[in-house]
RNA sequence: UGGGGUGUCGCCAAGUGGUAAGGCAUCGGAUUUUGAUUCCGACAUUCGUAGGUUCGAUCCCUACCACCCCAG
């Protein structure tokens, strides 16, 4: 038996993760943690929703539940890092730092002041031990598995944690919810940045960052159309350039940071959008020390995957992969996941 | 001003005397703990305007309007 404190976000997985644990005999700790407080009343509410569901969940399970804010940690070192990144015309996926910086980070040191042994999460992804130390692996429910939104971790957060949802499918999460009668049994799956949600991306946006409108191109110059910010914008996107007329649709290819411009191409498989390597930096792995150079596989987002590669290390702070088949829109500011079969070794962010 | 051409959804674009394809864009939904992609659904009682011929016209005729091209 261990002393357990498990982050409950008042949603359906982490709800049974704690049910889980507890039923393993485990002395288990809920926090509900409250990291934006930025909004108008709209959004309050929900996250208001999402705690007293939370309170409610553990009520059912018979846990102790605690509410914490992490509001200002958020914002200095999750949310100012996604503004930058737009700013700079980058596409950052904040959940990954939210992870790292918050989650794995924050909330862990709350929870060993509280006399934790390990923290826990309702991420689908499990670990493994290894002769040099632990390692995050894919979920057993490769559909929902998480670890691309968690290779930042590192070895003494991997250590700390466990992931109760390693070898469980979803529906099966559902289905348990249900016979616990667990008041979230049939709540929808929350998507959106994490703590913050779904939002209006442009107006949200704009709140907090200038624009400056410019032109969309081609790649041979030519003026198709006004854009209204660099920002709104992430390579291979298609929706919301408003680019009718003759022809397939129109996809962003990239950036001019320097014009201002937008260069769009027609078609999916356009060969602007499609390449063998990538570089990255901002690196982090597992096992906190680069893997070898050799062939693995990787992804380049979210939900993608994972492909064959060649790793190739430049230096301390930079790898490039060489992909056997050509991606699809890789996007500065992304994140590139290493894995080795199942084991996610980590990655970094594309330059 | 003379000659030619074109006018069908926001944009491309089929169509034909028998009662408006498709694509892009847009909107809605599904998928998704980033942002995308993808998928599904919706989207012109109306064919530049006004008359005429016809049982019936977007398609035929007439006039007008607009735009484009060539001559000037």
């Amino acid at each position: 038996m261990a002393k357990i404190v498990i982050g409950m976000s008042g949603g359906v997985d982490s709800s049974v993760a704690a049910y889980l644990l507890k039923q393993e005999g485990h002395d288990v700790t809920g926090i509900f943690m409250q990291n934006w407080e930025d909004d108008d009343n709209d959004e309050y509410c929900t996250i208001k929703e999402d705690s007293l569901d939370a309170i409610a969940v553990a009520d059912v399970l018979g846990i102790d539940i605690e509410i914490v804010n992490f509001a200002k940690n958020y914002k200095d070192r999750v949310f100012s890092y996604f503004l930058a990144e737009y700013q700079a015309g980058r596409t950052p996926n904040p959940d990954i730092l939210c992870n790292s910086e918050i989650k794995f980070k924050a909330f862990l040191e709350h929870a060993l002041t509280l006399g934790a042994d390990y923290i826990a999460t309702g991420h689908y992804v499990g670990k493994t031990a290894l002769a040099d130390g632990e390692l995050l692996m894919k979920a057993e429910d490769t559909n929902k598995d998480q670890s691309y939104f968690l290779y930042r971790l590192n070895q003494y957060q991997i250590k700390h944690s466990l992931f109760p949802l390693a070898k469980i499918t979803k529906p099966e999460i559902r289905k348990l919810a249900a016979e616990l009668n667990l008041p979230n049994a049939d709540k929808k799956d929350s998507t959106g940045i994490c703590f913050i949600g779904e939002r209006p991306f442009r107006e949200f946006l704009q709140k907090y960052l200038p624009t400056k409108t410019g032109k969309m191109v081609t790649p041979d110059g030519k003026i198709i159309a006004e854009h209204s910010g660099l920002m709104y914008y992430t390579i291979g996107q298609r929706k919301g350039l408003g680019i009718g007329g003759q022809g397939e649709p129109w996809f962003v290819a990239d950036k001019n940071l320097a014009t201002n411009e937008l260069i769009v191409v027609q078609g999916h498989d356009h060969p602007l959008l499609l390449k063998k390597t990538l570089t990255a930096r901002q690196l982090s792995f597992g096992l906190d020390k680069l893997p070898a150079e050799g062939i693995y596989t990787a992804k380049t987002r979210y939900r993608m995957q994972d492909a064959r590669c060649r790793l190739k290390i430049m230096d301390n702070d930079e790898i490039m992969l060489d992909f056997e088949q050509p991606q699809w829109a890789i996007t500065p500011g992304q994140s590139v996941v290493i894995y080795d079969g199942n084991l996610c070794l980590g990655g970094g962010i594309i330059l």
